[in-house]
DNA sequence: AGATCAGATGAAAGCGCTGTCAACATGAGG
DNA sequence: CCTCATGTTGACAGCGCTTTCATCTGATCT
């Protein structure tokens, strides 16, 4: 069965059948309207008997035109790219244009891999989930020739077009948030160590060094995947190493998961002895009980932006965006899971 | 931008370069062996000189091989996907293939336009999450001559090669599992309605009906996406139905854990008041609090299993497994989540 | 030394489709 | 009745690459 070719029905074949010339089915099927009612129908009626399915490789290679775009995530398991994933389909489908998504799993050296393969089948535009591209990577896509958008961030120095919100000062405000709340022993948990996340992290320390705070004793990071199994075992050792603690900003909401798991394991009353906030606001922090603080995040915009500007570009005027950098911002979302400092938390720490 | 045409570099600019002819630029770059050092040097040095990309489009084309399999999954924001995808990944990257994964969004209309669209692509096999392709669909996958392979459950009808576990035995199973532990009052949340859910709850009333019980009070069901939310409603929505409830298997781990955060809200001791199981044991099962029973299914070795068989054909010695129909099973995993019958609910049913 | 052969290279053909442009009807206008 | 738009259709070339297959070299054998 491997070895058999048994030739796919190609459109010369269906022209045939039709009695058209080849021009023609391609037509009958590309641009209708430029073709009589009459062969228009016995075209489509070749195509259905011998289910036809065109070679979109040989389309594209004639036509210069793939219909696809492609995308570079991080991460197909995180909850975050999945609402960003169907934003981008959201907008591209109907549009005709079909997004070509793969998974560089964090790694700078996938990433560029990734780009390699994509570029080499002509997408007419490149969506890239991240701004920390390769020296390498950065070059292919300024020589590339299609529109790039990087998105989830903000940079400086965009490639192209970029959309995001500062990761930054979103960890600098949850930090604000808990530290305005009266918290002083605030701790922070941070897994996989990506650009991203280190950038929250860089916001939740100058928070608290701007509070006159050390935050080395309350820090807890591994280069390991975050999961919620991982969050309760990072907060426990948080716990064990800084007993005082009275609040916790983690980086992503799995991580919270895990830790808000670990107080009810413990009978610590959340947020009556600790406060947490999670970051990203996945679905479930609205329904956790208590239910989980998290800074939201506007994954579904920032994608649906990127995608609204590709249309404009490669299938609209052509017009690219007034500016190059647009900031999407971020929103504290206050539940249950934080509070104010309590009283037995102040006689502790005196 | 849009309308220049910078002419990306092709082969015959690197060849040129090179002093060579154009096929022995290809062969420097696919077949580097038939070439001497000296010329394969000089093609080598050309190529990152004027940064080429090699058109994959037209490789494919001309040599009828895409190096691309086409993957359909009905969700990428569910959990269970994700470890799919790093199975299929992990097989297939290696071995020099593309996964292309479009997203059906458990709509057989969808996933029959996102196959046409793959066929078009020429893939060299298929991989599909799922059974329950529309009559159409088996047509087209059917008659385009690669490998496909379904998964993710056993069917009597493969199309070609079938790889999973029976859905309604697990679901059978759940619930034979609860009763064994002397529940009765045992009820069922299912979300979105797919036909992988649906034989999940058939598994479920079989099991209920055998044991002589009436399924009909304790189920809860909704065409709308599962989410942990949604869990925590419909599980509120069947207690206030039949208050003496005594056990709960959901339809999945989300639904389960909406549940158990239900119960911490209304003060109801987990297992002590109910036993929860819930299915897929997604990472989150073992750290919850407390942690949660459910059933365990081989979506990793479901895809590296399939991904080791598209390898074997297209790329090994094109030999098939020596069975069409695999069976991988599942287990029930027994966490704190789910106990015997308390003496109290005991009391209370009578 | 002449025949033989493996290895390296290039010329030509063509993968399946679409862009371009010429050819051809058809009916309106003069 | 002839000319000229208008609208349809087909011939041809070519997208960028790889796959024959022929050619040419230099080494090997007798």
């Amino acid at each position: 069965m491997s070895e058999t070719r048994p030739k796919r029905t190609t459109l010369a074949d269906v022209a045939a059948l039709a009695g058209v010339s080849a021009v023609t089915a391609s037509r009958a099927l590309r641009r209708p309207e430029m073709v009589s009612a009459d062969l228009r129908q016995r075209v489509e009626t070749a195509v259905r008997d011998l289910a036809y399915i065109p070679n979109q490789l040989a389309s594209a290679l004639a036509s210069a035109r793939t219909g696809m775009v492609a995308v570079v995530v991080p991460s197909l398991t995180n909850g975050v790219f999945s609402d960003y994933l169907r934003a981008l389909h959201d907008v591209l489908i109907p549009a005709g244009l079909q997004a070509m998504v793969v998974n560089s799993r964090y790694l700078p050296s996938e990433e560029e891999r990734a780009i390699s393969t994509l570029l080499g089948q002509h997408p007419e535009a490149v969506i890239l989930a991240g701004i920390d591209q390769s020296g390498r990577t950065r070059r292919l896509l300024e020589h590339c020739g299609v529109p790039v958008i990087q998105t989830m961030e903000l940079t400086d120095d965009p490639i192209d077009i970029n959309i995001g919100f500062s990761q930054r000062d979103a960890g600098y405000a949850a930090t604000r948030y808990l530290l305005d709340l009266g918290h002083r022993r605030i701790g922070h948990i941070r897994a996989r160590l990506d650009p991203r996340s280190r950038r929250r992290s860089e916001g939740y320390r100058r928070a608290m060094e701007e509070a006159g705070l050390d935050p080395t004793p309350y820090l807890a990071e591994t280069p390991r995947p975050s999961t919620v199994g991982l969050g309760a075992a990072m907060f426990a050792e948080i716990l064990a190493r800084a007993p005082g603690l009275e609040a916790l900003f983690t980086c992503n909401d799995d991580l919270a998961l895990g830790a808000l798991f670990e107080c009810q394991r413990r009978g610590i009353a959340v947020p009556g002895d600790l406060s947490i906030i999670g970051f990203n606001d996945l679905e479930f922090c609205a329904s956790s009980f208590p239910a989980l603080s998290s800074v939201a995040t506007p994954r579904y915009e920032m994608a649906r932006r990127a995608a609204g500007i590709v249309l404009e570009i490669v299938r609209g005027s052509g017009a690219r965006p007034a500016t190059n950098r647009i900031d999407l911002g971020f929103s504290i979302i206050q539940r249950a899971s934080t509070g104010p400092r309590a009283a037995a938390a102040v006689r502790a720490v005196g």
